[in-house]
DNA sequence: TACATTCTTGACATCGTTTACCTGCTTGAG
DNA sequence: CTCAAGCAGGTAAACGATGTCAAGAATGTA
């Protein structure tokens, strides 16, 4: 009903914008069909037909309608959609870029719509995506549950889940290893000879945190010899909180030797905290930040261009391949950069 | 050709993946025409007719599709275009943030392209987004030419340039006072007390750098009594690059006490070079940089995501009046906010 | 000259959907 | 009882492009 407005509303006396193959044949004297040949074919057109008919094209400023043509077609449109939480997060449009160019190889265009952490707009938007019959679909998601998926999902429609795991629904999925990337930072800390670990983390609702957090807890247990004291913290989801809550940490008269942080974010404001203190602390970051590598603090290759990149392979094999019955589930081996240059200048 | 073969390749036996109008309408024992007035009127048809074709819609998970409707409506597609350098860019990805955000209100989608600063990549671009008949579209120039779109244009296609203005067309363009903005830094230090100011910069060859560039100088030609000496540096890309010019900077003999920084990259690398040293040295930024706060370094509200939100309202505008010729430039002001706490602590 | 072959071209159907228009049937007022 | 009005539902056409098929023109061959 809203939409049906929403036309009315618009200029209705407005001309077509874009002039309609049949203007072309007009123009050409030619009929609807021999312009789609000359325009597309290139066979059995006569030279001076194939001219005139190119010429009245340029006159006009003719493009074909893509829509059109896919309808006719019947195949399906050369866009894939993609739905994250948020654009303006880096990491997010990191993927995204990671996509964009990967798809761009395949010549597929790439249509991003933002969640906003929103399960209920999450579901708007995807059904919109299916509905502009979009080739296929990488979601990361916002969602608890992805039931409502499960008709596309048995018609053989693609799908690729990125960074968390669907619930409810069986489809291929990219994660990264988190619980193996954390024991990989605790364990350089380790080996640096830290032995009071603290591990700052952001958001516990959202299941990468929740991955991180559980994974700190294993990696301190397993090397349990060498830890005096461990401890998590998590909320930290500004600059600030992150630099205020190291600042608390080193104050302290024990204070902790080694840090585990678990996003960009928070490692800007620790390594902010760092930078400016006398203290003796080795920082690990799960994630590169603007000043890691002037910092020389090691990072985990957790690349979002990268993620993007594996993701969008997985999906063009899906296509490729849209009834195989198995689901995949990637998980990406992380390894730890830049340790080399710890504490040294740059 | 080529095209057919590609389609020859695909799995010429897969079902479509989507139910259509009709497979409902069989279902329901109904006309198609009945099915669709179901699904969208709920005019005349009857309380029991209308249970039967809703049952057997949501029996084969039916989804309308929009491209066929479109095409009937003769509708434009309600998705928008937009074409920027690169996706990976945090300022652009804020750009491409906001402009979502607004166009979700008023039920319009966008599709993103990166035209990775080549200009015949990005005609092609704007070529396929035109043929998907997109709504509108929101260009961040890479090219050099854009008379290949007069044609649009002049029909009453919907264009907005941003951040920079588009060469050869007359079209509605969003910029930010590049200029007056420098001209506030440089007041700004100036009325600290800096005497010998020095801008950096990136690559020259982008307008924006230029304009940036040509406003340092004007500002502090303007301000000369004040000046005892200025200097411009330019082809800084990376933090490390700007960070190294910062330190080289404060070194010398007499060192300079005010510096000017044109972007986040630069800010970065120079922040932390200032905020290692002891010199003391006033710094402003064009733009906001993950430590800026935490430094109380003043930046100017070059803000991506406003700037797409006024670009996406100039394009709202443009569509409600497709046809009024004069274009408009708007010019956004910029002011500086955060001077307060400028080496305070936070 | 007559007939076969190839080339060029157009009329028509079609993709999935909605609009325009028409058919019956029911209902109510006079 | 009759006629107008209202409602449920169907048929045909259309959006813009391309596939099918066959007609007409041009060329070659005997």
């Amino acid at each position: 009903m809203k939409q049906r407005e929403a036309e009315a509303d618009l200029p209705t006396a407005l001309p077509t914008p874009h002039p309609t193959l049949s203007d072309v044949a007009a123009i050409a004297g030619v009929s609807v069909k021999t312009a789609s040949r000359a325009l597309n074919d290139l066979n059995n057109v006569s030279a001076d037909t194939l001219d005139r008919v190119r010429k009245a094209a340029e006159l006009l400023g003719y493009r074909s309608n893509r829509i059109a043509r896919e309808l006719r077609i019947g195949a399906l449109s050369n866009l894939v959609g993609m739905v994250i939480p948020d654009l303006s997060n880096p990491f997010y449009a990191g993927m995204a870029s990671g996509v964009e160019e990967e798809l761009a190889k395949h010549g597929l265009d790439l249509i991003i719509a933002t969640a906003r952490i929103d399960g209920d707009r999450e579901k708007e938007l995807i059904g919109s995506l299916l509905e502009r019959r979009v080739r296929g679909l990488i979601i990361i998601p916002s969602g608890q549950d992805y039931s409502y998926l499960h008709n596309e999902r048995k018609r053989g429609f693609s799908f690729v889940f990125a960074d968390r795991p669907p619930a409810y629904l069986d489809a291929d999925v990219i994660v990264a290893d988190n619980q193996g990337g954390i024991a990989k930072c605790v364990e350089y800390l380790f080996a640096r000879g830290c032995t009071k670990l603290a591990l700052m983390a952001d958001n516990i609702e959202i299941w990468t945190a929740k991955e991180r957090i559980e994974g700190f807890k294993k990696a301190i247990a397993a090397n349990g010899l060498q830890a005096t004291d461990s401890k998590v913290i998590q909320g930290l989801h500004t600059i600030e909180e992150a630099e205020k809550a190291a600042v608390d940490l080193l104050s302290q008269h024990n204070p902790y030797d080694g840090f585990v942080v678990t996003n960009d974010l928070i490692a800007t404001g620790v390594g902010y905290a760092v930078s400016t203190s006398k203290s003796n602390v080795a920082v690990v970051s799960f994630e590169e930040f603007p000043f890691s590598k002037a910092m020389g603090i090691p990072t985990l290759n957790h690349d979002p261009k990268r993620l993007g990149l594996l993701t969008t392979q997985a999906l063009l094999n899906r296509m490729d391949n849209p009834m195989g019955k198995d689901y995949a589930v990637h998980v990406l081996e992380l390894e730890l950069a830049g340790e080399a240059t710890q504490k040294a200048d740059v």
